[in-house]
DNA sequence: TTGAAAGCGGTACCAT
DNA sequence: ATGGTACCGCTTTCAA
């Protein structure tokens, strides 16, 4: 393929004027920008970035740290993250993290070694502090789902609290008086968010929150039914179940189904996500909308403006509202046949 | 961060030996390359790939081209070659071509400037001529899902025929006699082999193929809803269908519950792919499963074999198995209360 | 507005 | 086994 020489030579200029139009911003007569753009289509030119980058300090590539590739949570966001990107003629490397801080704290050295300008990072298991010293270093980066007081300029997040609320109150405008919860890992802090929103809608309904109905799980769906198990163990069984996440929600369908209640009848189901499954599920399941992938577009956005000086027309939000999705999974309870 | 010179003059060497050291083929004294290394590991040094890119005329990118990137068809392949590549210090980009055959061509080009040494394609539209000239001019690639007899070495599929006929065959077996079918689009090759399967099947068991019994869909839910539909239609309405894959088949669960038929007593659903939601349908979804991750394993190690020219234990296969995953959606037909 | 030339951080060939 | 050095293809001063 050809080179700038041979461009240069054939429209009978030097080097760095070709690369002026290259690159478009200094000066170039017109006519020699035409010569010169005659010349590069005729030898079918490309410039390659690989020397672009090297002579350029900057790698035009952003890097992707998500817990996992495969699942349906990360891949809608990857979608629209490379689609920002590419359109900004960046490149997107991605690399998965397996939520093991090991991994994680691996797959970044991993994208800074690849010569990331910038990262957007999904953690699961790395501490705020090292993301904190990451700020430090010379590494510009963004953060996804996770809330960092001293860098919060760089974070975007789903309003979990607020989630969390609308499930629960969604359950109760319903005239649910006995609701579950199934947590996520209390350890996460969208766990713990979720979990206060759901405390929220009960106390604003002047329902007396009661530890005893909230399980504790691992955002698997297999602690969702066991959360399902140990909640219908109790004396007085819920009419609805309110899950961390989708995948403990299809859990509780799950085991739901196999001890023979019906739903949404006998017992009400909400998730959190919104995954792509979720409308795939019987019933098909009632959950709050995770805008993970809108999220992942913004955290382009504030890329390409912070760190590649490029003017998006676009407001960055740092917080996105949680939405309710509303499908079959919820109905009002039948007390006379409670579960 | 240090270069290669800082390296070579804190280690007393030339930095071509440190780049002997880095590169670990040409031979170093041991304690020549202790030296070095512990200069490295003093300095933090990490070898700048673009550098290591532009000299040594190899990239280390090695392109996908995927349909889409959301949807769960796509996500684990990608996790695993990402795997594989990242094991063996390749990046991976990757673009979708969103099934248009101009946005196709466009992300092979998008990916050839971006100086990929190879490529895998997952391609939905682009012609066999098309390839067939690519691997004229000097570009290295790899193709999923799709057979080209010209550059077969480098295609990787399932056995789609062999697919569609377990399929129909485990329906069968299990004593249907009216076996509807629904296919993907007939110009996609996969599609018209899946339903050359399912005709097979028929003929071995003695059944008369009759192509009042085919819908031909487009492999979206819609098409599963529409093909139910029609062959619901029918004077003598069939007890089992077919699908070409599991979204069709989906969308066949929806219609036919929504006509308030029993599933699977009276009706039932095969879908072939087996993705991550044919376990949370109602009743779970039997399919073929689809082994796409593996193939995108195989194809990448194919790349390394061929364009980096590394020796991987591997048996590169170019076929791959269609195998049945039995679930809850197909039982024993009944006949006294059919559909 | 254009050109000359010095890097960017490596690789790889040719000597020694 | 090691060093010297000419590139790789482009960006970016600095002069003209």
């Amino acid at each position: 393929m050809a080179n700038i020489y041979q461009v240069a030579e054939r429209a009978g200029v030097s080097l760095a004027t070709v690369s002026r139009v290259i690159n478009g911003k200094a000066k170039v007569a017109e006519r020699t920008k035409l010569r010169v753009e005659q010349a590069m289509s005729e030898l079918g030119y490309r410039p390659n970035s690989i020397a672009q980058s090297l002579a350029s300090a900057t790698s035009n590539r952003v890097g992707i740290l998500v817990s996992v590739l495969d699942g349906p949570f990360f891949s809608n966001m990857l979608a629209s993250i490379e689609t920002t990107l590419r359109d900004a003629g960046k490149h997107v490397i991605i690399t998965a993290g397996h939520s093991d801080e090991v991994k994680e704290k691996e797959a970044i050295e991993f994208l800074i070694s690849c010569r990331c300008d910038a990262l957007i990072l999904c953690i699961d298991s790395i501490s705020d502090d090292y993301l904190v010293d990451l700020s430090k270093r010379n590494v510009q980066f963004a953060v996804i789902n996770h809330q960092i007081p001293q860098i919060a300029d760089r974070c975007f997040i789903v309003d979990n609290e607020q989630g969390g609320y609308l499930a629960t109150k969604s359950a109760i405008e319903k005239g649910h008086k006995q609701i579950g919860y199934i947590s996520g890992p209390t350890y996460k802090e969208d766990a713990r968010l979720r979990l206060r929103g759901h405390q929220r809608a009960l106390q604003e309904a002047g329902i007396k929150f009661d530890p005893d109905y909230v399980y504790c799980g691992d955002y698997h769906d297999s602690s969702g039914e066991a959360g399902f198990a140990y909640l219908h163990s109790l004396e007085k069984a819920c009419t609805a179940i309110v899950c961390g996440n989708d995948d403990m929600a299809t859990g509780v369908i799950f085991a739901a189904r196999r001890a023979g209640i019906d739903m949404p009848q006998q017992l009400s189901v909400i998730g959190f996500d919104d995954l792509i499954f979720a409308r795939y599920t019987y019933p098909s399941l009632t959950s709050i909308e995770n805008p993970i992938s809108d999220m992942g577009t913004m955290a382009a956005y504030w890329i390409l403006q912070t760190v590649y000086k490029q003017r998006v027309g676009k407001v960055i939000e740092n917080m996105f509202e949680a939405k309710m999705v509303v499908r079959d999974s919820l109905s009002e309870p039948i007390y006379h046949q409670s579960v």
